[in-house]
DNA sequence: CATTCGTGGGG
DNA sequence: TCCCCAAGAAT
């Protein structure tokens, strides 16, 4: 495979990968998770909607959410016609709400650009905002059945251990590693589908990244990870920071504004605290007491968009 | 290429 | 309790 030497060198469909494919997939037919966007008859929109929330938030958290979506908006059309402001309280505590703006911008455009009807190929799809590389090869993919390459942390980390003999990918995405997932994939259009979705799976459930539960591997044989003695990461993941961030001040500030239809007074961010959880109650506290910190975290959401200033107060663009 | 950007459940 | 990190994208 490219840019590897290695057992696995120009043997991608050799009969170990041929096995490789079949218990995979073969485990995912028996183990998969009955997701609601996996569903018989789900289409682009909701395949759609389910990626752009399950960007960097879990699952389980999801669920619900997507859920409220479909229902209130089914089609792209009905969002577009719902102001941004609709779409961010919508979009509740999944975080990252940008998000959310970046989908309520590509309904807007798959309405009027694409007449209403989610675009089928990677190309049309990764000019949507919010859509980057993953995004695309999955909608592609799981919507349309389209045979793209899907490279997402799960299957980042499966390559890694399976064929790279690695505890953990590199931290931030490699082209060697698009190569390596286009070189093992099966050239079968169908096959090729339930690969991405399969693989993507065994890392979500069984090839975690913390614990993973390799006695129910389907491919502990295969696994040059296990072959090499289950090695350590060669890096220390450098944590999140997240106490005392501006991030912490911007979610803090959105929770109040995402509860008002009106214009907020900034000093009176401290007065909605009774409605707060805790984790917006310690971040209120800290707006409080640090005026250059809330002022800056306001102008980073005024400049994204995601806030509107007005004369008597702070609110939700429209 | 490194940073920034939310949230909350589980190890 | 604390820390990790989860179907990434944009800059």
């Amino acid at each position: 495979m490219a840019g590897e030497s290695g057992p696995w060198s120009l043997v991608s469909y050799s009969s170990v990968v041929q096995q490789i494919h079949h218990r995979i997939n073969h485990w995912y037919l028996q183990n998969s998770r009955d997701l609601p966007w996996r569903r018989e008859g789900v289409g682009g929109w909701e395949v759609m909607v389910s990626e752009f929330m399950l960007q960097q938030t879990p699952v389980v958290r999801v669920l619900p959410v997507w859920e409220e979506w479909m229902r209130r908006w089914p089609r792209p059309q009905d969002l577009a016609a719902e102001p941004l402001s609709e779409a961010l309280k919508a979009w509740g505590r999944l975080g990252y709400p940008r998000r959310a703006q970046r989908l309520h911008a590509a309904a807007v455009e798959i309405t009027t650009e694409y007449n209403g009807e989610v675009p089928r190929t990677e190309e049309a799809l990764r000019a949507l905002p919010g859509v980057g590389d993953y995004t695309a090869a999955a909608i592609a993919c799981f919507a349309f059945g389209e045979p793209t390459v899907v490279v997402d942390t799960n299957i980042r980390r499966v390559h890694a251990r399976l064929f790279g003999g690695m505890a953990l990918p590199e931290p931030s995405p490699r082209a060697s590693e698009f190569a390596r997932a286009k070189d093992v994939q099966p050239a079968d259009r169908a096959a090729a589908n339930l690969w991405n979705v399969s693989v993507m799976e065994l890392g979500a459930l069984v090839c975690t990244a913390r614990s993973p539960k390799c006695d129910a591997c389907p491919v502990f044989e295969q696994c040059a990870w296990i072959a090499a003695g289950q090695p350590a990461p060669h890096y220390t993941p450098k944590g999140q920071a997240w106490k005392g961030t501006d991030r912490q001040v911007r979610g803090a500030i959105m929770a109040v504004l995402r509860e008002h239809d009106h214009p907020v007074p900034q000093d009176s961010f401290l007065s909605d605290l009774g409605r707060q959880s805790h984790a917006t109650y310690v971040a209120l506290e800290k707006l409080q007491s640090e005026s250059s910190q809330r002022e800056r975290a306001l102008a980073g959401l005024l400049k994204d968009g995601l806030a509107v200033l007005e004369d008597d107060g702070v609110r939700l663009p429209s």
